[in-house]
DNA sequence: TTGGAATAGC
């Protein structure tokens, strides 16, 4: 029996990922119909709710938990904080009747997610002085807070701290989001020296170097550190190329951007390239001024591109402040980024 | 069973 619920739940989870709402609720109702009743089950529940993004539904399938336990809050607290609801998370937050390491976390995480730097370092805060310790993963929120602030200063003291504690070289998201931290703030060689003194590297340490240095205009070793990464034996994911074709766009690095969508979508077997490849080739030429190469590639490429690709579009053709011809193709695309949004 | 993995222009 207890099987069957597990069972269950793991369908649910995978339900959350997909975002597979309408899947969702049937595996409810026949919840409902079996007659199980698991807090476990229940709590399973609300996650997917909150994943597939039907908050009403979470907070519904929270009321009918028989007894709620730390979990459920906890993860009513993250269906609220993940989709931007902070007030909502917050309030909740200050009412738990249990908080642990895990409530704070995520509080952290979602101020910082959503650029409010300053409430989550005034929580981190708050948080010690309460006597509950940061785990590794705090830190790493915390890495990523001041990534996202580009907080040079504050990220450095965490990263002493992070030292310290033991936490890096060991620890493999601490040096990812560290890479990631130093790069943002555009501290490229103190990213390639915690690269290097990591222990252990994953697809996600290397793409975030690659990233790092395309992100800062650094086409050449950028290129270079891609070549090492498949001499490693990894294979680019579909999220890579899209991290690193988004770095190129915003590095400048039309050439090296356009490359290796080639190479990688003609050298890796069975790489699976989606509509949003093509939307960040469509952005890396728009943002380096060819917009008309972007345009036919629009018209060309296998998928219809996203609002968001023809947004970006519309937005590379509005800030070069077109003339001429280029008026006439820019009134075209805000046409369709309107009837694509 | 819940919080670490990602898709980043201001």
């Amino acid at each position: 029996m207890s099987n069957g619920s597990s069972t269950i739940a793991a369908l649910l989870r995978e339900c959350g990922s997909s975002r597979d709402l309408a899947r969702g609720r049937q595996l409810h109702s026949q919840i409902l119909s079996a007659g199980y009743r698991s807090t476990v089950l229940e709590n399973s529940l609300v996650r997917m709710y909150g994943d597939c993004g039907s908050l009403d539904e979470a907070v519904d399938a929270f009321s009918r938990i028989s007894s709620r336990n730390v979990f459920s809050w906890n993860i009513l607290l993250s269906a609220f904080a993940q989709r931007g609801h902070l007030d909502l998370a917050r309030a909740l937050f200050e009412k738990l009747p249990q908080r642990c390491i895990v409530s704070w976390t995520e509080m952290v995480s979602a101020y910082a997610q959503h650029g409010h730097f300053q409430s989550s370092f005034v929580l981190f805060r708050r948080m010690q002085l309460e006597g509950t310790r940061p785990t590794y993963v705090t830190y790493a929120t915390m890495i990523d807070s001041c990534a996202e602030a580009a907080a040079l200063g504050d990220g450095r003291a965490i990263h002493e701290r992070i030292l310290q504690l033991g936490y890096f070289p060991g620890i493999l998201v601490i040096g990812n989001s560290l890479i990631n931290f130093y790069s943002s703030c555009g501290a490229v060689e103190e990213a390639l020296d915690v690269f290097q003194s990591m222990r252990r590297r994953d697809l996600i340490t290397w793409s975030t170097i690659v990233s790092g240095y395309a992100w800062n205009g650094l086409g050449e070793r950028s290129a270079q550190l891609f070549q090492f990464m498949l001499l490693e034996g990894l294979d680019p994911s579909s999220v890579t190329l899209v991290n690193v074709l988004t770095s190129c766009s915003h590095g400048g690095l039309l050439d090296f951007g356009r490359r290796l969508f080639v190479f990688v979508t003609a050298e890796v077997p069975g790489f699976p390239v989606c509509r949003e490849h093509y939307d960040c080739l469509v952005d890396l030429l728009g943002r380096s001024g060819r917009l008309e190469e972007a345009l036919e590639l629009m018209e060309s490429m296998p998928f219809e591109p996203t609002a968001l690709g023809r947004m970006s579009f519309a937005a590379s053709c509005r800030k070069q402040h077109l003339e001429g011809d280029l008026n006439l193709l820019y009134e075209d695309t805000n046409y369709m980024a309107l009837k694509g949004a």
